[in-house]
DNA sequence: GTGGTCTAGACCACA
DNA sequence: GTGGTCTAGACCACT
């Protein structure tokens, strides 16, 4: 039986036009999102993934090093890198102003693609069916 | 699920990396296969939209340009920019991918600060209740 | 009459370990913290100040992209760096958390190197009397 | 205005890029100066802090060797590391360019949540006063 | 002209 | 071994 969402790998797309080191931010985003890496875990050292994904080390290190300054890893010396504990402690309040402003600029942006909200919610309650099928079947 | 919108409203979003003369290609053409925009309809001037959207003149000029250079657009010597009659197909896979990208940006954003899709999906409900509220009450 | 603090100049100092890039992120932020930066005022181009510091472009280009994931300048392509408008809106409450925590986590490091509360507060007034002490004399 | 403190507590700010192990010396060097620290005292063991501060045996080895080489402790085998007599001359300049690299980066990061030098003044006043009235109370 | 991305490679610092 | 900094230089994309 495949562990299917739990293994992390990373992939380019060489075409598309996104960079790299945005490549591995977003991949390593949303392996947090949706739980397939937790905090305290090690990223793969920057060598090592530049060595798998054949690119420049220092176009790891460029991704690890603003997935750090967003607070997302963190990062010692010597030691490698690795997720971090993700404390963004907001009252219930702020919570709801901060997923407010993000909604409704996600829902600007969308709205100008033409897309409804019925839409957008169809497409995620997709993406969560996916997710939690993902965690169901690998355990 | 209805789709698309009744107007059309160009938005841009200066973070994700797209370039913004490509953003209003895009929302163009799908505005287009939508049916917002159709054959014959003329878009906004180029200094008009420049200055609605805060930007250059030449992003615009660019994007205009653009259009007109794949047959979408035809352009008007002192007269303006028209929706030409070519047919724009866009396969449902297509829309998918554009929705696809948006989403998965925003939810790498709002999984960052600790926000769970179906949190997300439960607001967005909310938000579309309030919205055909407003609809039916104003029609 | 010199005009003082109003005047940004960049200073590189190559001893003390403190990195370049660092050492410009520092000097945007000191900037914009006593008013010599305000929103919307563009920084150096990339190029120019690597010219003027005599250091490599990447090197600048480094700094304000740091500056830029931190959401304190804004860049736009082919037009240059500029600093943001800086809405961090935060409820009085919410406010007052922040500071604490703030205030909290350098009290225990200041403490750590034997600085009194007192000591601070001292050292605090002496620097904000410098800062109006600049702006009264410029004007 | 008093100085210092009258207990010796190490902490590590992980932020700023002043490695750790350098922090721990400054701290020792700096609390030897202040009297916090008398000849003849011994450190923490390294396998103790390494675990109170949760951190590499390696790093505080390392900084306790440092200490041992500029003459400022002892290392006698199997028994400790121990304050040795030298004294340490820490001018008031010295200290004041200490506590200047720290306030520096505090008020930057303070300044970008928007809170200006004069209202993080008034906060710590208040927090101050609330400590005198509890060692007050407590003695 | 502006900034953005990536490479190659050197050298350093930390654990 | 780990990550961090900096350089030099190429090539691209946007205004």
């Amino acid at each position: 039986m495949e562990r299917g969402q739990h293994e992390l790998t990373f992939v380019l797309d060489p075409a598309g036009g996104v960079p790299f080191y945005r490549q591995i931010i977003l991949q390593v985003e949303m392996a947090i999102a949706d739980g397939r890496l937790r905090p305290g875990t090690q990223l793969p050292t920057v060598r090592g993934l530049a060595v798998q994904l054949q690119i420049n080390p220092n176009t790891v290190a460029r991704a690890y090093s603003e997935l750090e300054i967003r607070g997302i890893v963190t990062t010692q010396q010597g030691t490698g890198t690795f997720i971090s504990d993700q404390e963004i402690e907001l009252s219930e309040a702020e919570r709801d102003r901060v997923l407010m402003r993000l909604v409704q600029s996600f829902l600007a942006t969308a709205s100008g693609y033409g897309f409804s909200i019925g839409e957008i919610i169809d497409f995620l309650t997709r993406v969560e069916k996916e997710q939690s099928h993902g965690e169901a079947s690998s355990s």
